[in-house]
DNA sequence: CCCATTTGACCAAG
DNA sequence: CTTGGTCAAATGGG
């Protein structure tokens, strides 16, 4: 799985880190025998089974939410810096001094452009469809990866422009069972653009949001205070504190038998590294400073 | 014409 | 070096 453990802020105490460490590392497991059992009980019919590691990995959940909330929550920063780069490198060298590269016109030398995110908030989710999470997705690419069948698809949040939305997710088929798909879900949306799909909010869609939003709160951490060059979240981050505490009451092991045949249970896997601070990057940007 | 996808090159990180 | 992630020109569909 792709669930990084790494980066946590340094302020955790060495104890916690071990403790929140077992934790990931429980609730990874859970997550790969919820996944079992998910393909024997397509075949007896059978959701106690299952049900009982949703409550697992629920646990694992939230324990991993408080611990981190404690000790970053005690900061309580508001300023959860949004430093999408998409403000494209202003072109520096404007020598367009002909001799183009083959490929490309020299113009649209990408050197320094783009910066690859840190550890970013990520969680998986493994679906028998590409699920609609109310979110508009343009897919920006598609890559080969090592060891696996398929290809991995990219996508972004349609509003990373007009709204600074650095939400991403990249989605890919599984190869031992062709109907159900990977998704990682990279960082938060911030764009308030939710698809008005009028559907029925089911457990699914719910506990995705839950997912999502819950992280934010943990996202919080304690301001590396560079100076954000955009302009900082807006109300999300406050809003969300109060969201937090009722996951407890979300009906996570839901509808498993509801529905006729196909069903639309989903396996998440939240692995919060709850190092947003590295996120913010500021390399490089300190050489105009000195 | 506009917008989304495709696709190969480019880039960062290990 | 290799590999996964991103960019953006080209392409295609409305």
């Amino acid at each position: 799985m792709i669930l990084g453990t790494s980066n946590w802020p340094e302020k955790l105490s060495v104890t916690r880190q071990k403790v929140i460490k077992e934790l990931v590392e429980g609730q990874e497991c859970a997550t790969q025998l919820k996944t079992l059992l998910h393909k024997t009980m397509e075949h007896n019919g059978s959701f106690s089974a299952e049900e009982l590691v949703s409550k697992i990995l629920r646990s694992f959940t939230e324990t991993l939410s408080v611990l981190s909330c404690t000790e970053s929550g005690e900061v309580n920063s508001q300023n959860l810096a949004v430093s999408h780069a998409d403000s494209h490198c202003d072109d520096p060298r404007s020598d367009d001094s002909g001799e183009s590269s083959r490929k490309r016109p020299a113009s649209k030398d990408r050197r320094g452009c783009y910066r690859r995110r840190k550890t970013a908030h990520t969680w998986t989710t493994v679906s028998p469809k590409v699920e609609n999470d109310g979110h508009a997705w343009r897919k920006y690419g598609q890559k080969e990866i090592l060891n696996a069948k398929h290809p991995r698809s990219y996508f972004r949040c349609t509003r990373k422009y007009d709204q600074g939305c650095r939400a991403t997710k990249h989605v890919q088929k599984m190869e031992n069972d062709p109907q159900m798909f990977q998704t990682t879900y990279i960082g938060l949306h911030t764009c308030k653009d939710i698809v008005k799909t009028p559907q029925i909010v089911t457990e699914t869609h719910g506990w995705e949001c839950f997912l999502a939003k819950s992280e934010s709160a943990i996202a919080v951490t304690p301001s590396v205070k560079l100076e954000a060059k955009e302009e900082a979240l807006s109300d999300l981050t406050g809003n969300l504190h109060s969201f937090w505490p009722d996951l407890k009451d979300f009906p996570l092991s839901g509808p498993i038998g509801s529905d006729n045949g196909d069903v639309v249970s989903t396996m998440y896997s939240c692995t919060d590294t709850a190092s947003l601070s590295l996120d913010i990057e500021f390399d490089g940007d300190f050489s105009d400073f000195i």
